[in-house]
RNA sequence: GCCCCCAUCGUCUAGUGGCCCAGGAUAUCUGGUUCUCAGCCAGAGGACAGGGGUUCGACUCCCCUUGGGGGUACCA
């Protein structure tokens, strides 16, 4: 009974879930499943001041839509359960195990000054207070804070990733917070009373919390409780090697910052102004690439410089999803980026990584997300993908990007899109290759480039062969993709044209663009009606530039 | 500064002392296919961080150096 495996993720929820916590989720459910163990959701907002309701709606979102079911109906939520931390922390302070600590947020940091310029690591210790200095800190109604006593001695656990003992002398373990001003438990506090509480058997966490676990052992030997075996995941960087996350998106948004100054010949300050960020904010953050700015300024800031959330590298696992990956693909992605079953296996199903993990697959060194990887397992999955699954893949992908044209189209259509789009990468290429089948004949905008290019080069050669080909359309009766094909193919061999001078300009009067799905099957979609009114239009155009 | 972790092609990795002058994937390059984009097909180049040990034998074990990462909060 008691070698059930019961794993959880608990996430923070202070934003929505970004892949290094989706990856932490996948292989605690992973080891669960693996074992027909249980996966159990705990939600972690014990910091009052950052966590939302919201993210915790969208983590949740995330993980349905990853298809990383857990097990408990009701979710854990630590905030609720501060009188369960409370008993435990009074009877901590009742032993003599915990104690309240009067220092202010000031006197802490000047303490660790000292400590820094002595080159010495700060370490807290119990401060001897008579009986009557806590009488007049508590007269004085100076806030406090409860502190464990950690038992200073070596603090020894084995790692299952690392697959190694992990050892912290005793030199290096303080009295840490237990209880915050605000009355919340510390993270330290509450995780170990939580995972106690839900008989959790193995905790999978990231490896910044390593040298947490001597905290969290100390804590459950107070305790009387067992002690989970632990695995600390290796992180996941950026290309540039820097934290997922963190820097990526801000390094895109800087360039286009200097490139908007640039090319509009505006200052660092009208960019403030616009964005609504004080200007010195700005100017610290342009002229050095070592800074970042916030997420929200990063909001204020992109529409300054012209950019929208799908420019960004991807970090969310909502920004894979609203781009049209598979979730399937991203979990077989994600169990790789740190895993592997050994040999040369890459691609699986979702219930053969089921079958084939176990945790000293694990690799132990930081990996960094490799994106070109990630869209060739989903253009190979998009290619595989049966008919109905790309289906259920494109509703879904329009759902989280209600205002596509597309989401007007009918199944049939739908399908009928991707299948003209074999060879697609991501959703997202599908809807911007297609939408113009969508939307209005008065409403293409055309792309000038492509006019310019297509259309006008060569003194209007293009229109010239679209003109043409018009009246060979005109004529067509079998409007299937082959009896346009045989139409089309029947007059460039008469006029000597090959059939790209014929097929682009046709390409760009449906279209606007110079791209779209393969030239024939999209008139056939249209219709004749529709595609003889969008070649008026074009061929109307003015033949040169205004 | 102090503490801890890690180290195979650009990237993700296989490899647990001889099967490896290192395998796969992805990216790159070359050629082919094509009405655009994408895709697809064929081929090529590309790595054991450095230095010491241990051993008959080290990518594999040990030590040092270097490099990368994490922690050092009343955030998790």
């Amino acid at each position: 009974m008691n070698s059930k495996v019961i794993t959880r993720f608990a996430p923070s929820p202070t934003g929505y879930l970004h892949v290094g916590g989706a990856r932490t989720a996948l292989f605690s459910w992973l080891l669960a499943r693996h074992g027909g163990g249980e996966f159990l959701l705990r939600i972690e907002d014990t910091d009052l001041a950052r966590s939302t309701e919201e993210s915790v709606t969208g983590v949740l979102e995330d993980l349905r839509w990853l298809g990383l079911n857990w097990d408990n109906r009701e979710l854990v939520y630590q905030s609720k359960r501060v009188a369960v931390y409370d008993r435990i922390i009074n009877d901590l302070i009742a032993r003599g195990m915990a104690y309240r600590a009067y220092e202010t947020l000031e006197e802490l940091a000047a303490q660790r000054r000292i400590a820094d310029r002595a080159k010495r690591a700060y370490i807290y210790r119990r401060p001897n207070l008579t009986e009557e200095q806590i009488r007049k800190f508590e007269a004085e109604g100076r806030a406090s804070v409860v502190r464990f006593v950690m038992p200073i001695k070596e603090y020894r656990f084995h790692d299952v990733v690392l697959g190694k003992e992990i050892v912290l002398a005793g030199n290096q373990v303080q009295d840490f917070v237990i209880r915050k001003t605000d009355g919340m438990p510390t993270y330290h506090f509450a995780v170990v009373v939580d995972d106690a509480e839900m008989g959790i058997t193995h905790v999978l966490r990231g490896q910044e919390h390593l040298l947490n676990t001597v905290n969290h052992i100390g804590l459950q030997e107070a305790l009387g409780y067992p002690r989970p075996i632990y695995g600390h995941l290796p992180v996941i960087l950026n290309t540039d090697g820097s934290k997922m996350g963190k820097r990526d998106r801000d390094k895109k948004i800087r360039h286009h910052a200097h490139l908007w100054i640039k090319n509009t010949k505006n200052t660092p300050a009208d960019l403030a102004r616009m964005a609504e960020i004080p200007a010195e904010r700005i100017t610290w953050w342009l002229e050095d690439d070592g800074r970042q700015l916030e997420g929200a300024e990063h909001r204020k800031v992109m529409p300054v410089v012209g950019l929208k959330e799908n420019d960004l590298p991807e970090i969310l696992v909502h920004d894979f999803r609203a781009n049209g990956y598979l979730p399937e693909v991203m979990l077989n992605f994600l169990a790789l980026l740190g895993w592997s079953p050994g040999g040369d296996k890459e691609r699986m199903s979702v219930k053969e990584i089921v079958e084939l993990f176990s945790l000293d697959g694990i690799g132990k060194s930081n990996a960094k997300f490799n994106r070109e990887k990630l869209l060739a397992f989903n253009t190979e999955a998009c290619a595989a993908g049966p008919e109905d699954r790309l289906l259920a893949g494109m509703r879904d992908f329009l759902s989280v990007n209600p205002q596509s044209p597309m989401n007007r189209a009918s199944d049939d259509q739908l399908r009928n899109v991707l299948k003209m789009n074999a060879g697609m990468r991501i959703l997202r290429e599908v809807e911007e290759k297609s939408r113009f089948l969508f939307v209005g004949d008065e409403e293409i905008e055309y792309q000038p480039e492509a006019i310019e290019k297509v259309l006008r080069k060569n003194d209007g050669q293009g229109l010239k062969a679209l003109g043409e080909i018009r009246e060979v359309l005109r004529g067509v009766v079998d409007w299937s993709a082959h009896g346009l094909e045989e139409a089309v193919k029947q007059f460039c061999e008469k006029s000597g044209l090959g059939l790209g001078k014929v097929a682009q300009p046709i390409r760009v009067a449906v279209s606007g663009t110079a791209v779209s799905p393969p030239i024939f099957e999209t008139l056939a979609m249209l219709g004749k009606e529709r595609t003889l009114r969008r070649i008026e239009r074009a061929v109307a155009l003015p033949a040169a530039r205004p």
